[in-house]
DNA sequence: ATCCCCCTTCGAACAGTGTTCGTCTCACGA
DNA sequence: TCGTGAGACGAACACTGTTCGAAGGGGGAT
């Protein structure tokens, strides 16, 4: 129970005590918040009490909140540093930046679901990132019409995966929730007739979150495989 | 303006005037909205409402709006038949199913969100894809687990290109802010030294939804021909 | 035939969201 | 010293998903 100031003492309001809002201020406190509590937690209201504000000062830097995730993504994204490109071994270079992507974007759960918002991304880093497969698959050979669907197809996959792989780092409630739908899922199965789904059944093992890193060197493999015997006729 | 009903003459209620509340009932009226006025549109109000109910009256049929969109999407999924497996033109047959997979969803426009905020699809029809899947690519002579990994990725890239595609799809509103980006992002490249972004600057042209079929092409020949690759060793 | 119970229906409300409006205040240039 | 304009912010709006409790009616048991 806080008591009103007294009316005779004007109240001193200490300006530069706490850092001048900003952009880069904001965008930094929305990312502390989405790393502590998660991508609903990432909020107008907790972003600006973070900051020891209110929801509506944040407009005054920030147009909307999409404009602010679209910050958020790109500063993830700086992190990411596009290799010289090196005909030699293109090949294992494309597979890096994607691994470093999905890392990226992973580290941050719940900012790959971010990027799948943005319909055009034409911020900085997204643009360097762009630039830099394009390089590296032309270093391949690839001509550019070539290089511009398979690095769309690839940023494509990157964004999948990511977004797949925050889902189950998550916690473990989630984890135990997950759980729980697979054991719906086999008990579905099991009571129907056993001859119909004989192949799904058994894939289960192969399906769990120990295998993420597998399936994510089984799908650049075989991409990149077929990106070479393309590139050669 | 309404006026009461006369108190001495009980208001003869018709119940069976509107077709009684259903969940069929309810996911039907919930895609209509949907395919009419966008997924913005579907909300639990939007949808009583089409139902001429409260919102509160769908909550004894569905629990969860999550639920609900499990629902919807189990409904599209149920339009795709799954072809018997042909070993002599596999690769072919996924590519189809591949292909209907990505119509279905893209029918409605804003459904393939929901496939990606169901972390593990336990729905029959989801469950019969997945299957159908896995006997194509068995078909083809991988191994178990190379099925299950290509069906993985095979899904993903499915799940991802139908959302992109349906926000191609949305409308003029979307195309011209789409077109708007796109101009935005060229004079940021321009503005920067020319050396910067030398592909991007080119690929630009073969970007849009014109293309978007070729790009679909291209990744399923490149990831196919790959798989066939690895099948062999 | 009667009664009772339980499932469905639904109006009202709650907590929370993004966003806007108008006011206030301060720092800086003239 | 005095505007002046940009930033801060309290309050409110329209909207969301969801819950509660009171009705209502149909079907099964007596």
């Amino acid at each position: 129970m806080t008591v009103p100031p007294p009316p005779w003492r004007s109240a001193p309001r200490r300006r530069a005590a706490k850092p001048t809002l900003s952009q880069a201020s904001i965008v930094r406190a929305a990312l502390i918040v989405l790393d502590d509590e998660g991508i609903d937690a990432v909020t107008m209201r907790r972003i600006a009490q973070e900051l020891e504000t209110g929801p509506a000062s944040l407009y005054a830097h920030v147009s909307n909140k999409d404009e602010l995730a679209e910050l958020m993504l790109d500063a993830v994204l700086a992190d990411i540093l596009v290799p010289e490109p090196d005909p030699a071994q293109w090949d294992e270079q494309v597979k890096e930046l994607v691994r470093d992507q999905i890392q990226a974007m992973a580290a941050h759960r719940g900012i790959a679901r971010i990027a799948w918002d943005i319909a055009v991304p034409v911020t900085p880093n997204s643009l360097k990132q762009g630039e830099g497969m394009l390089a590296l698959l032309r270093a391949g050979g690839l001509s550019l019409r070539q290089a511009t669907f398979a690095g769309d197809a690839l940023s494509l996959y990157a964004k999948a995966y990511a977004y797949e792989a925050s889902g189950w780092t998550w916690g473990e409630i989630d984890q135990a929730e997950a759980g729980e739908r697979g054991r719906q899922m086999v008990a579905y199965m099991r009571s129907l007739p056993p001859a119909a789904f004989p192949n799904l059944l058994q894939a289960g093992e192969f399906f769990s979150a120990e295998t993420a890193k597998e399936r994510l060197e089984f799908a650049l493999e075989a991409f990149l495989a077929g990106l070479k015997a393309i590139a050669k006729s």
